[in-house]
DNA sequence: TTGACATATGTAACTAGTTTCATCAACCTC
DNA sequence: GAGGTTGATGAAACTAGTTACATATGTCAA
């Protein structure tokens, strides 16, 4: 309202408006300033105030100062849709990410959004509750709406998806996973490595019979090649799989499931944090103690892990910096066309008081 | 210069261009058509194909069709930038929340997201936390950009942010917060009475000294509304309230400050369920016993907090409904200008096993 | 003094849509 | 058959920026 008011006024002296204001009940939501008003009050061309905007330095410093105070006077901020329109710089990506529900993808964000800030650029965050078909209609339309680069979780897609990166080739990251052939540039921990980390700890522990829960191995591809990596490892145990859902409720009931077979397993292995603390809960609902009756060991290392009690031995993953160096190399990637290569970041073992050697009968 | 490039060839059968394509090394990234290129290509104005997009209703259906099939040809989806720059229309709104970190804003936030994605409008999220200034900072920012609406957290702002909404008249809807006096529409929870109804069952269970464990209050108007309400309800007993961080870690640490006192407390209310696990832990690792030796009470209702053992008793907050109701009302006002009104959602008393009555002596 | 060149700025054409207004044909009424 | 109305479409102006090109001025060397 003031910004219209104070612009008509200065540009066109309609007076009368004044008087408007008054019939009107609804206060008009205020037009703000654009380039044209700008350097009508400046008394210079609009290209002078585009260039006062992008090339300072080819400005004459008293034009500069002038098209400066005009700026701050009408509180000018450039249309950042009229900027995209002939830059094709929306300044703005997406990410792909199965929940929000799950901290670790929560911290991964955070991580991500702080960094991509710092280099002005904005987030569109998309969940697609692990299913590829919703994964590839919120790539389409983050890609529509113009976004400059995405963030994508894990390396196995959609038909549908994977086209559209090829027809747009759109600088797109994959995320959660390393791979170095993978065709899109992967930055993220070795999900078969990170596993046999915690079975290694575990058969380094002296158990033989471990449990494994883990979340759906549909439509997630860490959570498959989690499962081939433990399977590949040269050891002589046996390993029993219990698929659920990947939260506190899931690892509950996988607890549950563990608990009602005929013969016990000497530890529980858990692909993911969430699980492991609802196993823990589960198994103390049902009398079971950790780590003196069953060892446990997760991956992950949510906060939460290093507080409870006991505190679970796990994998640490470093998604924060996986958030920042996604963010860098996608940012990069976009403005110097610098197609980035893949990167490798290592999980490490945290032992803690979860899991514990296999005592001899 | 690529979009003429293909414009050429497939408007004007430049056939030469695959020779061309073989000496270029960058294979171009192909721009998408334009309207122009699609009304060229159907034979018709760019006003008519801007009908078939907008106003299908009052173009004739042969002409109609024609239009469609040149735009599934040249799979041409209509520039978001160049519409918003007509339209003022950016279809995004921001998001200001205080972390990802916390599952109570992520799933508040999922919510908010699938619902506004069903109105067609995009999120884009900005943690601010818990630090007004960069709340500030991020909501300018946002608005700059284009934001269509904001969602903010709590109503207590910075002038720099009171100063932005007036002057811009933005929607903006206050959440996790009810006070219908608010001069912006507030959909949530009165805070005080959802602190309330967790001491008000403390109390009714006999506990007469209760520890409270809480997040920081600077900065954070809806933690210091629920210490308002607790030290507002008539009752008799006696509160000592502990500052801690929200975290699992935090809630930890308030435990061990609680149990460093010399009297031990009836009964622990941590104003946030994060808290309260952490507050579990923390009494568990002092082996301490809940609720044998001291009831804990949470506020939120986090899934985790369902599955704890024991299960912790908790005020429900229906974060997801006000994520839904947020995004309903947002996506109204922005459409229709139909301000929305002041909707309380009611917490909701948990009784799980956390807290019981005080065992007289 | 003139030409060569750099510097600073303006004009106008561009980006990709929407929208106003004009045009034209078809149909209906008198 | 003239006039009025409606329906469908197009030309061109408009949104708010960027940018290619033109122009005006200033400096310096020949």
């Amino acid at each position: 309202m003031k910004l219209v008011t104070y612009v008509n006024t200065f540009l066109n002296e309609q007076i009368k408006r004044t008087s408007n204001t008054l019939t009107q009940k609804t206060p008009e939501p205020k037009k703000r300033a654009n380039l044209r008003d700008v350097a009508k009050v400046a008394g210079v061309s609009v290209a002078t105030v585009s260039r006062v905007l992008n090339e300072p330095g080819v400005v004459k410093k008293d034009t500069l100062e002038k098209v400066q105070a005009a700026i701050d006077a009408l509180k000018f901020v450039p249309s950042a849709a009229a900027r995209a329109i002939n830059s094709g710089r929306t300044r703005f990506v997406g990410a792909l990410v199965p929940t929000l529900d799950n901290a670790i993808f929560a911290r991964f964000l955070a991580a991500l959004e702080r960094t991509l800030s710092e280099r002005q650029l904005s987030l569109i965050v998309a969940t697609t509750d692990s299913d590829l078909e919703i994964e590839a209609e919120k790539a389409q339309s983050l890609v529509d709406i113009g976004a400059e680069g995405l963030i994508i979780t894990g390396a196995a897609h959609s038909d549908a998806l994977h086209d559209l990166l090829n027809r747009t080739m759109l600088p797109a990251i994959v995320t959660s996973f390393y791979d170095a052939e993978n065709p899109l540039p992967t930055i993220g921990y070795d999900n078969a490595a990170v596993a046999q980390l915690a079975l290694q700890h575990l058969a380094d522990l002296g158990h033989r019979r471990i449990a494994v829960v883990h979340g759906p191995v549909h439509d997630n591809d860490r959570t498959r090649t989690r499962l081939s990596g433990l399977r590949a490892l040269p050891w002589t145990g046996e390993l029993t799989t219990y698929e659920t859902e990947i939260s506190h409720r899931g690892g509950a009931e996988g607890a549950r499931r563990i608990c009602s077979q005929p013969q016990k397993p000497d530890a529980i292995l858990c692909l993911s944090d969430v699980v492991a603390l609802g196993v823990l809960f589960g198994l103390q609902a049902e009398g079971i103690t950790v780590p003196d009756d069953v060892s446990l060991v997760g991956i992950d290392d949510l906060p939460s892990s290093a507080v409870a009690v006991p505190a679970i031995t796990t994998v640490h993953l470093p998604v924060s910096q996986m958030g920042e160096k996604a963010a860098d190399a996608l940012a990069r990637w976009i403005s110097d066309q610098e197609r980035p290569s893949a990167e490798r970041l290592e999980g490490r073992l945290m032992e803690r008081q979860s899991a514990i050697p296999l005592r001899s009968i």
